[in-house]
DNA sequence: CGTAACTTTGAGACGTGTCAAATAGCGTGG
DNA sequence: CCACGCTATTTGACACGTCTCAAAGTTACG
């Protein structure tokens, strides 16, 4: 469980143990561990650090003014969240499962950005990427239909685990229709009918198998 | 029109006539004129230009896989558009209305971004604040209803207008239908209840007097 | 004025939400 | 190890909102 990958700077923005790189730079941190449910930063605190993930899975969220729920992203091992320019956080962090994170004091990462090019760069490259996850979000929960939504959910996420095949969902069926501004009965219909159509398997509701990454692709076309 | 007011920089980001301010730097650009529905630049074009409204609107637009038109945002006289750090564009852009836009060479700002830490900075701001809207558009699109969208929507475009109570809206029925995700139908009924409501009036179609904001707030928390 | 584009209104179909209940899974303590 | 109770998930029936299709009305412009 300790030796997480040990590779070299892939990107921008890649991973060392109890530091995050950004860009050319690796920036000390400490390790935290987060039980089921804990609250790592909430929304309007002040923005103190930036987190990676190193194992477990993390939910950023907001509320709409009528206390609906609404999952901004999920954040799985490698990714780096929690990064804002502002004073105070726009949403809250929670662990989905119990897991370890490395967390940056902010203030490193600004100095750096106000010294170093490639910080600076790296920065802009991160929040572009971020962009564009937020209008792909956008253009899914707008333009899909519930079953569109699920397939397009799966397929993220088995690009994002480099597992084609087989996905443990570290995230309950209410997560999942927070994030896709579904119902949890509209989500669990959308899986019980892909199981139908032979597209996926379930051999636990928390773990998927894919049966035929076509007939994913295809309805998530639709 | 052209004379250079030698305005000081407001913010990370601010105009001058027929250049682009980004942070300290004013970037020298052409000023060029696009008819209503002329195409500014293309989806997966190569990103060759930073842009800024003088007058008119803009919108930028996506397609789902299945044809669906998805308007990413709407752009108004001052605001920004077209910068996206990869090689092609993300998006297509296309004019509204008639209108006069301000082109500044990508490979300037690029080069700027590289030399200067102050125009790096204002770029990130830049990507952030779109990161903002664009979480706030997925937030809208997926947990408000087709009154609260519309009601939002008036309510940003007042706020942006700097002109509380009487609207102007430069685009149709239909682009707002296809940036709320919503249908013409869906769109004009809103209008309609809201004129019922008397939290609005429509003098014309395209004339908004907002005769209750308080009305008006509260549709869109709904 | 005449025509085309845009907007509004109406009626019915469809999909997702809501409410309710059954089932499965899981950790806890006996 | 089993029994229990809690939570998560699945399934069903029905309500409601938005889309679809159709048509009338309005506006802009040649």
């Amino acid at each position: 469980m300790r030796d997480l990958q040990t590779e070299l700077c892939g990107g921008p923005v890649s991973r060392h143990d109890d530091a995050i790189s950004i860009g050319p730079k690796a920036f000390p941190g400490t390790r935290m561990r987060f039980a089921r449910n804990e609250e790592v930063f909430g929304e309007s605190e002040p923005v103190n650090h930036v987190y990676r993930v190193v194992s477990g899975a993390v939910r950023t969220i907001r509320f709409t003014s009528d206390g609906r729920r609404q999952i901004v992203a999920f954040h799985l091992p490698g990714d780096l969240f929690g990064f804002e320019l502002g004073a105070a956080h726009g949403f809250s962090a929670e662990a989905i499962a119990d897991c370890e994170l490395v967390l940056v004091r902010r203030s490193l990462i600004e100095k750096a950005a106000t010294e170093s090019l490639d910080v600076a760069r790296a920065l802009l490259q991160l929040a572009s990427d971020e962009l564009h996850d937020a209008r792909e979000h956008a253009l899914v929960l707008g333009r899909k239909g519930a079953g569109e939504r699920v397939a397009a959910f799966l397929l993220s996420l088995a690009e994002r685990n480099r597992t084609d095949k087989e996905l443990d969902l570290p995230m309950s069926r209410a997560d999942i229709a927070d994030y896709l501004a579904l119902t949890i009965e509209t989500v669990s219909r959308a899986f019980t009918q892909m199981e139908r159509d032979h597209a996926i398997a379930l051999p636990t509701s928390r773990h998927v198998v894919v049966r035929s990454r076509s007939a994913l692709e295809q309805l998530q076309a639709a």
